[in-house]
DNA sequence: GCCAAAATGTTGCCGTTGCAACGCAGTGGT
DNA sequence: ACCACTGCGTTGCAACGGCAACATTTTGGC
């Protein structure tokens, strides 16, 4: 258990709250720590969701599956970062997205009721708690946004180039590694696999990037 | 005052707040109502945004538009909905979307600082706020994934026609009346114009739809 | 009611991209 | 070491859709 909260400690949703309360307010907050296998569904779409999720080990995909096999990776989630909340607070029957571990991953859940409402305790850092959350679904707004702006271009190469401006920008070199692989990339940007391999090798040919695996360095100026 | 109050009142941020506590609520967040014409920009991309809206009255579009004048509309926001808190609850330094009127416009500017700070009054409604605005925080945050389920369609009819299941979920009819109109609509769908009226005749003429002006019938079963 | 402007419908062209099919390389299990 | 499986690159083909250009309708101001 020590072992675990001190993988959670400096995740966003428990800042400027004191290690030393963190154990008796997992407590309070009906928390539990669960394993999850690469591949393995953590909530399903329509399923009631009462709890939400941080991830301590791993990367989550928040995926939407269509009936006819076509799969969208919506928003990718790792360490210290939280999921199912936007469910839970906007006091929704179900969800209308999946939850899938896409490593072998460790989740800690919360039940949510509990995070919202004051607790009869009424930890000191419950206000804090709050705040937190608050700021992070915010965040994550925002992450939907950045999504969206990729998915509002028409082309594959605009698409490509919004994707890579991003990882730049976020990652604050113009060479990173991809959290995703090439079938995880075009789930991601909602275009074909081949089709994205396709384009890539000619923006590369064009002298606009360069790559190799999941290496990527941006050569263009946006 | 006690006009436009009578408006607010049954927003959803103000839900479970006595209509008599709301106009010195109002005084102890900083509130100013202003007005809006059709096509004004209410925040800049790239703006410091310190203060949410509330829409009084009208429409406002969450846009993104890009360096070579292409245009996305990420979010429709009416009568009661507010925006602009994510980049002030996200901690952001400024606004990566722009939000525009599409209509003349009745706002409620909120100094959000306030709003999620407890002021020195304490007022006693002042959690029942903080707790509504995570609700709708959290609400637009599923807005956008439904948002991104019609974008993650590679065809324009599909697109179309997760948006128009979305419509009749959201109406409760299979026949409604499209707050967008065809240019709108394309640009939602990030599709271009001719393109979109080129399929909507196409399916009616496979008879999936039927649609007049800004009038849209469901035919199909999805 | 008139006119300009904006919104919408229509059409042809052709580039981009989805799709299917195949080969190759890396990985994990026995 | 062998094999199954998964991920990735490649290619041909067809069609979907972006773009431009123009016609038509609707809207708003006077």
């Amino acid at each position: 258990m020590q072992n675990e909260i001190a993988k959670i400690r400096d995740s966003r949703l428990f800042e400027n709250i004191q290690e030393s309360e963190l154990s008796s307010m997992l407590g309070c907050l009906g928390a539990a720590f669960r394993d999850y296998q690469k591949s393995e569904f953590i909530f399903l779409e329509g399923a009631e969701i009462k709890q939400i999720g941080v991830v301590v080990e791993g990367t989550v995909h928040m995926v939407k599956e269509d009936v006819w096999g076509g799969k969208a990776i919506l928003a990718v989630m790792t360490h210290g970062e939280i999921f199912g909340e936007s469910f839970v607070c906007g006091e929704y029957d179900s969800s209308t997205v999946s939850f899938q571990a896409t490593t072998d991953c460790k989740i800690l859940c919360l039940s949510f009721h509990r995070v919202l409402c004051v607790c009869s305790r009424a930890c000191v850092y419950h206000n804090r708690l709050v705040e937190n959350m608050v700021t992070l679904i915010a965040r994550k707004n925002v992450k939907l946004m950045d999504k969206m702006e990729v998915l509002s271009k028409k082309s594959i190469r605009e698409r490509i180039l919004t994707w890579l401006s991003q990882q730049v920008q976020f990652n604050g070199t113009k060479a990173f590694v991809s959290p995703l692989g090439r079938l995880e990339l075009a789930d991601y940007l909602c275009v074909d696999r081949s089709a994205l391999t396709r384009e890539l090798s000619r923006m590369k040919s064009d002298g606009l990037l360069d790559y190799d695996k999941n290496t990527y360095v941006l050569k263009a100026v946006i």
